[in-house]
RNA sequence: GGGCGGAUGGCGAAACCGGUAGACGCGCCAGACUUAGGAUCUGGUCCCGAAAGGGGUGAGGGUUCGAGUCCCUCUUCGCCCA
């Protein structure tokens, strides 16, 4: 074995390395079958062409971890692969007449590249990708599967059309009436749809949030906010004089507060608006109804914007008064949202309220606070008063406490057939066909012979893939008018699988996020061709151990692929409820000013010129060393530097100590050479136990202090101490393998070793050697600090006391008062509580 | 407006169960080596004070022998939702 060169080089050794890492195959899963195993996964790539600071740091952090257990002995499968489907490749490709696979294969050889510079330990002979018909058939094998249980359906809906991507998006890819991804305006379209019945698994999903006790909060409250389940009661409202015995259903959270209700509010699309509305009042409804549809969702409900309504003409029967309760249509409800229509009540509702101020409707105040102060008179109420409370001025229900009233008046309505408690849920079914090509096919087919109302006939399993076809890009990819697929007529035009007959193919493809919703289960065994992954593999990896990604995927990547694992699980598939037991989001990397890193403002830090510069170990050092995971830092060059210069005093401690490589000794270890042994097993311990923790700035800071160590203990000299330090650099390499594994390699074979640091045993520390000989007490007079005092580590409560009572200092604070109390706390302080 | 998360030296941060606040790094100061230093090594570095001592974790209050940590009120920044 080579021994180590004056320099530093990193740049010369980590590519040597990486490929012989690769060629030793040491990053394989299943090299240990019988030894536990961890599943560390960080969120699948799309492949964009340059990786940025987030993707370095979000693969680190993954990667520290897997190291670390595969040195701790457990079989590790920490896999990579692509995201390679979506809609950059083919907004690309309709600007450069690149074909979206040419683009997406060369991004994909250029980012690999990219995450092999930086050492990830990945298991390689696992990577998928997902525009792969290898892949996708399995999405149409899941979509067929689902399709049979009824949880993918055909629909009319008002879905988002994003005017600038020409396609249909989902809510969540929605910000401020914006396309997330193009910044264009979002508009309504009425639209056929394919969808998943994600919301027959809300309550699983939301109940299932309890079992996750190891994600972050703010994610899974996200999760719960975004289902959002909220218990209320359905109640009917018979329309007076109506023709059909029409009765309009309302939805409310609130019906304790029913009989403060003044008025009925309708969607101004609400079906029932046409029929009941009076014929003095047709005129302005209608007008005020086409001028809602003319708007966003977003526009008409945004918090800035005017509440603003009509009144129908029309009358409603109160249901627990018989009142005559007037309807209106109004811009703020919504008819896809509970029954698009909802009972006012503006003493105890703030929009209600405003609503009523605006338009002089009456306000009946029904509830008043617990503690027993009395609102104001109605025409006095300055707002509306929307805490729960007790109840007044409603009949039988006079006096109760809000919670008890609506369990009551809701079965009060069920018992009278005139409503019943009900559960609504603010989670929509997930809408994910998309009229674009860069996806995968749906397997359906249309045929005018079998299938006259156009619900789709499923492609047989037989014939997956249904694969997409070559294409003249430039001819098909223009991003205007019809799917582009429609426009490849041999591909479109093919035979109906029940009579043979001719029939047209579905044109539209599936959402990526249909991609990222099972791949960690085909990692597992990327090459199984009977089903999308063996049941057998499932049993053994699944769940994840550690899933590491941005936060911003808090409520649709993660709510998705939680739905389709329980539906993996009744397939038979998988036997885990819930993907992955611990899940770490990681926070931004910001640019040196501050800002977030962009084009735009020039402070882009590109993770290449890092290598190129300073080398992997330095980049992989600075970013874990910047702050704990979660949290956002910006760049520091100097920090860089600080790093850099910490590998560098590593090496040179390295090279200046290669003369005590395989000294040995029988001990036993006295002095400076015990000192040395004392800080080696204090880093294995400090090291193992933070990376444990996912605290990995810690981590580093402990193997600093370690490094400091060892240079005040250099010049060794007796056989003991050659040999306390030859064990102490075997260490400092264990302790380094996660943060700086190409420098830690390169300094293990100059001191012998013939396999990569990794693939040896994170050594147990030795407890005696992690305790000092004599420990600092604290020593404080009624909680102020007045000394310290060193004792022996494991000297009794009377010994401690009695050395910290010959202290001169101590002594002087303590004289002349009377000592009420002593707190003792063991290997920490001693707190005298005195009077006087 | 609602939910969640932050706020600690000049800067990034640490303090895991309530127990010596500021580990580690950056920056800065001093010294050593050196033809040279923007390399490297050593020492110092929360604030006030010569010292003794005092003050100090966004603000205010509380619980406790003891609070960065727990409780209440508030300020402010960020993210998500409306």
């Amino acid at each position: 074995m080579s021994s180590l060169s004056e320099r530093y080089e990193p740049q010369r050794i980590e590519p040597l390395w990486q490929q012989r890492w690769r060629d030793a195959g040491i990053f394989r899963a299943n090299a240990r079958p019988n030894a536990p195993k961890k599943y560390i996964l960080e969120m699948l790539p799309y492949p964009s062409g340059k990786m940025h600071m987030g993707h370095v740091r979000n693969y680190l952090i993954g990667d520290v971890y897997a190291r670390y257990f595969m040195m701790k002995g457990f079989d590790v499968l920490h896999p990579m692969g692509w995201d390679a489907f979506g809609l950059p490749a083919e907004n690309a490709a309709i600007k450069d007449k690149v074909h979206p696979a040419v683009r997406t294969r060369e991004n994909i050889e250029s980012f690999k590249k990219e995450i092999i510079s930086l050492g990830y330990s990945y298991d390689w002979s696992r990577e998928i990708n997902t525009s792969d018909p290898e892949y996708y058939r399995w999405n149409q094998w899941f979509f067929l599967r689902m399709l049979e249980r009824g949880l993918v359906y055909r629909r009319f809906a008002k879905v988002n059309w994003c005017t600038g991507c020409l396609t249909v998006i989902a809510n969540e890819q929605v910000k401020e009436g914006r396309c997330e991804r193009c910044d264009s305006p979002v508009v309504d379209k009425e639209q056929p749809e394919w969808a998943f019945r994600i919301t027959q698994y809300s309550d699983a999903l939301l109940d299932g949030l309890d079992a996750l006790t190891q994600w972050p909060e703010r994610i899974t409250s996200m999760q719960r906010n975004w289902i959002g389940r909220s218990y209320g009661a359905e109640v009917g409202f018979a329309v007076e004089n109506a023709p059909g015995g029409e009765v309009i259903r309302v939805f409310t959270t609130r019906v304790d507060t029913i009989f403060g209700c003044t008025y009925i509010v309708l969607a101004p699309d609400h079906p029932l608006v046409a029929t009941i509305t009076t014929a003095d009042r047709r005129a302005q409804v209608e007008a005020f109804a086409r001028k809602m549809a003319a708007m966003s969702k977003e526009e008409r409900t945004a918090e800035g914007a005017t509440k603003e309504g009509v009144f129908t003409g029309a009358y409603a029967i109160h249901p627990f008064t018989g009142g005559r309760t007037p309807v209106w249509v109004a811009n703020f409800v919504l008819s896809d949202y509970g029954t698009g229509a909802v009972m006012s009540v503006p003493a105890h509702d703030e929009r209600d309220y405003q609503f009523a101020k605006k338009y002089g409707l009456p306000l009946r105040i029904v509830v008043e606070p617990k503690g027993g102060e009395k609102l104001p008179a109605p025409d006095q109420l300055e707002r509306a008063f929307t805490d729960d409370g007790v109840l007044v001025d409603s009949g039988e229900f006079t006096g109760l406490p809000s919670a008890e009233a609506r369990t009551k008046m809701s079965a009060w309505l069920e018992a009278n057939g005139k409503g019943k408690a009900t559960v609504t849920y603010r989670q929509r079914d997930w809408g994910f066909s998309r009229q674009r090509y860069w996806g995968t096919p749906i397997p359906i087919v249309y045929c005018e012979k079998c299938d006259p109302e156009k619900k789709g006939i499923p492609v047989p399993d037989s014939e997956l893939p249904v694969t997409l076809p070559e294409i003249d890009t430039e001819k098909v990819l223009t991003g205007k008018g019809e799917p582009p697929l429609a426009k490849v007529p041999e591909w479109l035009n093919t035979q109906c699988p029940r009579c043979g007959g001719p029939a047209r193919r579905e044109p539209e493809t599936m959402d990526t996020f249909v991609d990222s919703c099972w791949y960690y289960a085909r990692y597992l065994s990327p090459h199984f061709d009977t089903l999308p992954f063996d049941p057998q593999e499932a049993k053994r990896w699944l769940p994840v151990d550690v899933y590491v990604g941005g936060p911003e995927h808090a409520v649709m990547h993660l709510l998705y692929f939680r739905f389709w694992t329980r539906v993996m699980k009744e397939l038979g598939l998988s036997p885990v409820d819930e993907p992955v037991t611990r899940l770490v989001t990681q926070g931004i990397v910001n640019g040196p000013d501050g800002r977030k890193m962009s084009k735009r403002w020039g402070n882009v830090v590109a993770p290449s010129a890092i290598v190129a510069k300073y080398g992997a170990d330095t980049a992989r050092t600075y970013v874990l060393f910047a702050g704990p995971p979660e949290r956002d830092f910006d760049w520091s060059d100097e920090q860089v530097e600080g790093a850099f210069r910490f590998l560098k005093r590593v090496y040179a401690l390295a090279y200046n100590h290669q003369a005590v490589k395989g000294a040995t000794f029988d001990g036993p270890f006295e002095g400076k050479a015990l000192e040395i042994r004392r800080a080696a097993h204090k880093a294995l311990k400090r090291v193992g136990e933070a990376i444990e923790r996912l605290s990995f700035n810690t981590a580093i800071a402990g193997t600093m202090e370690y490094v400091n160590a060892l240079y005040a203990a250099q010049n060794v000299q007796t056989p003991a101490e050659k040999a306390a330090m030859a064990e102490a650099i075997r260490i400092l390499t264990i302790v380094l393998t996660p943060f700086a594994p190409h420098l830690a390699d390169e300094i293990a074979q100059a001191y012998g070793e013939v396999t990569p640091v990794v693939t040896r045993e994170w050594p147990a520390f030795d407890p005696a050697l992690v305790v000092d000989e004599l420990i600092p007490y604290a020593v404080q007079v009624n909680g102020k600090l007045r000394g310290e005092v060193k004792v022996a580590a494991d000297a009794a409560e009377a010994e401690v006391r009695a050395a910290i009572e010959a202290d001169e200092k101590i002594q002087a604070a303590l004289s002349g008062k009377e000592i009420k109390r002593v707190v003792f706390v063991p290997r920490r302080l001693v707190n005298y509580v005195v009077a006087g």
